[in-house]
DNA sequence: CGGGCTTTTGAGGTGTGTCAACTGTAGTGG
DNA sequence: CCACTACAGTTGACACACCTCAAAAGCCCG
């Protein structure tokens, strides 16, 4: 990683409003401060390999960072996707083991780094930090099994027409957006191949949804949610 | 659930086994054992639906526990399939939110549960008990992205391939065993058809398995593997 | 021996990955 | 400012893996 650094005034800030340490008191926010390192990567820099000992625990501050796993014949699926203010749940091994997927900036990022015998170290003596940590990995889990469900049950169209009303706020009226990253991030995220996900927004072109670049327009959500 | 009771002699025994108590210091584990009630469930029972308030916290003794989502029109899709010592994830919901999957026994099984407040309540006292689960979620999100890869990946066969080498000895030698639930289930744990299941089976009776009933012999894992 | 359930086998439909070619877009340098 | 390149996205053709439905076969337990 290029040009480690302690936080500064804009980092703290940052991390202070990240999911892991905005519930914490604040001699553990001080505590974790204290172990921080902040982090540019360049887009496609690898935060760490699948396989590889894990000794970091990171978490996003801006950009967005793409973990993965991989085939034996080097084919790749997109496990999760975090952005700004997320813990990287894959590098959240607390008793000293590997990592389990591969994870790589998505774009250029920038990532706060904690040893990860600290991190334990300290939560082994404040339960805030714990209970954070495992809150963290609570919210995760959930989404993770909510992913898996959703790649189970629902076809192409319908799995971006959940994503696309996630993005809606919740009343039921026209909104435009634009998508956080390129389509072919999303359709990895999604589990689909990119051109699925493009076959998906010509499909739901019919439904009240239109894409120009990365700016989308939804004409009716409650047609949307009846696909 | 029938009979809720206090864990007797034998049940406190499985409990020090298990996943989550297994690592705890006396006080913790003596803290947890006060609030334990243990529940015999009959086979098809639900122990919580999506959408509930969670409000316990549950461990299995004996038996398997399902956890499925359900879809609008009531197809389910297999999540997680939790066996003996292990904490049921979907159940820790720590910030006093709700259920996001269904539980449900597969077989008759005995189960602890934990009034989820109370827990949080130890937790936040005794950063073992916050560790354990943390550790305990860490493991179970480590599964749930080596599922949805595993789904994203490779087809039936090799799916029910590396089930099967999952289960043998490190050796390379010829195995035989027995599942431990039955093929349905592990249909839905792999997320497959029954069918498809049943014809994956059949396609690897000729690389050196055989099934009949729940009993698998198996020739050369060698020879799995490169399926 | 009969009922119910689980598993198997068959046939047909379809969703999605893959490969390939084409289009559009953005960024670079003359 | 315009060509040029590189990459992102689209579209089409095709294969195939898996789901669905239906029916037969096997198994367990009364």
């Amino acid at each position: 990683m290029n040009r480690l650094m302690k936080p500064g005034a804009r980092e703290r800030e940052t991390l202070l409003n990240s999911g892991l340490l905005s519930a914490l008191g604040v001699e553990s926010v001080a505590a974790m401060m204290e172990i921080a390192a902040i982090g540019n990567l360049p887009a496609r820099q690898m935060l760490f390999r699948e396989g590889e000992p894990a000794d970091m625990l990171h978490s996003v501050l801006s950009g967005y960072v793409r973990v993965y796993k991989l085939d034996p014949d080097g084919r790749e699926a997109d496990v999760e996707l975090y952005g700004p203010g997320d813990l990287i749940g894959a590098s959240v091994v607390l008793d000293g083991g590997r990592y389990g997927a591969t994870a790589q900036a998505a774009e250029p990022s920038l990532i706060a780094r904690f040893d990860l015998k600290r991190v334990r170290d300290i939560a082994g003596r404040r339960p805030d930090l714990a209970m954070a940590l495992a809150n963290a990995l609570s919210g995760q889990l959930a989404r993770a099994f909510a992913s898996l469900a959703d790649d189970r049950l629902h076809t192409a169209p319908q799995r971006v027409a959940r994503y696309l009303l996630a993005q809606c706020p919740a009343e039921d009226k026209a909104t435009s957006f634009r998508l956080p990253y390129q389509k072919s991030l999303l359709a990895g995220k999604l589990g689909l191949a990119p051109e699925a996900l493009s076959r998906a927004f010509s499909m739901l072109r019919g439904h009240s949804v239109n894409v120009r670049g990365r700016l989308v327009h939804i004409g009716d959500p409650e047609a949307l949610r009846r696909i």
